[in-house]
DNA sequence: ATAATTTCAGTAATCATTACTGTTTTGTTT
DNA sequence: AAACAAAACAGTAATGATTACTGAAATTAT
């Protein structure tokens, strides 16, 4: 059915892939919206939002969704890993952990259908925000 | 300093919960409403909005984010248990198995934060979408 | 260069959710 | 039991993130 589409690089979508490698904390569609206004005054959210979503589909990106209200977050490193959210400031930060593979086999036992995968999401204080508690 | 104000009961309330506890499949909060509608027809939708936060808030609920664009899901179950998410259908139900504790040891190892929890929805394909490809 | 098609900028629309406002309920106090 | 203060309501407008639409500009093959 679908005519295979053909792509079209474009400069727009250059250097929204560009920042978001020099970046490793998972910009917002909207942070990355700022930045790259500054090399295209002109580009629109709109040009953002569907490089972005492009890019995800073609697999050079990650898309990470966070739940209600909060914006979605996009990370370059496509290499399977685990994030961090930082319950007081929202930052969210890589971990440095194997992936657990075998909560798919766990979870699957008692289960029915088929277990493809697992998001996790691990929450908390970041460094940064406990050590500005001790402050006080 | 927030002067503890008191929790009046209202009707509404307590058919949003009444009807949260007889479903097993975590609705919407526009499930909710389509529902308790039939009892009340001049509920509004900010009503039940209101209400779910509300006892989410008491913990008499919980919430469930699914991540962005697709609405949140609640649920009359707080024991903690972990989901699953069908990629095909949507539908989203409870999985019988232990919580791992022990995932929060291994994430905080090598980060410098505090870890306090996590949040974890496994998907896959439930058995009904499963039976329903065979039949082609 | 020309043509065919993608991508763009700009803007409007959508969807889930929250905020606001004047009225109704609720629980308490006489 | 009537009166009062506060919470909750219905209805509606506003918000924020994201997607869809449209005519113009950029990209790639001919």
């Amino acid at each position: 059915m679908s005519a295979a589409t053909t792509l079209k690089r474009s400069r727009q979508r250059d250097a929204i892939l560009a920042f978001l490698k020099t970046r490793k904390d998972h910009p917002t569609a909207d942070t990355v919206y700022m930045s790259v206004r500054e090399e295209f005054p002109n580009i629109s959210l709109g040009t953002v939002y569907r490089n972005l979503t492009l890019l995800t589909d073609l697999g050079m990106i990650q898309k990470l969704s966070m739940g209600a209200g909060v914006p979605d977050r996009f990370d370059a490193t496509i290499v399977p890993h685990y994030h961090f959210v930082c319950t007081e400031c929202g930052n969210v930060m890589d971990l440095d952990m194997n992936t657990m593979e075998e909560v798919n086999r766990i979870a699957g036992a008692g289960f029915d259908g088929y277990i493809a995968g697992h998001v996790t999401y691990f929450y908390g204080q970041c460094n940064h925000c406990l050590n500005a508690k001790n402050n006080c």
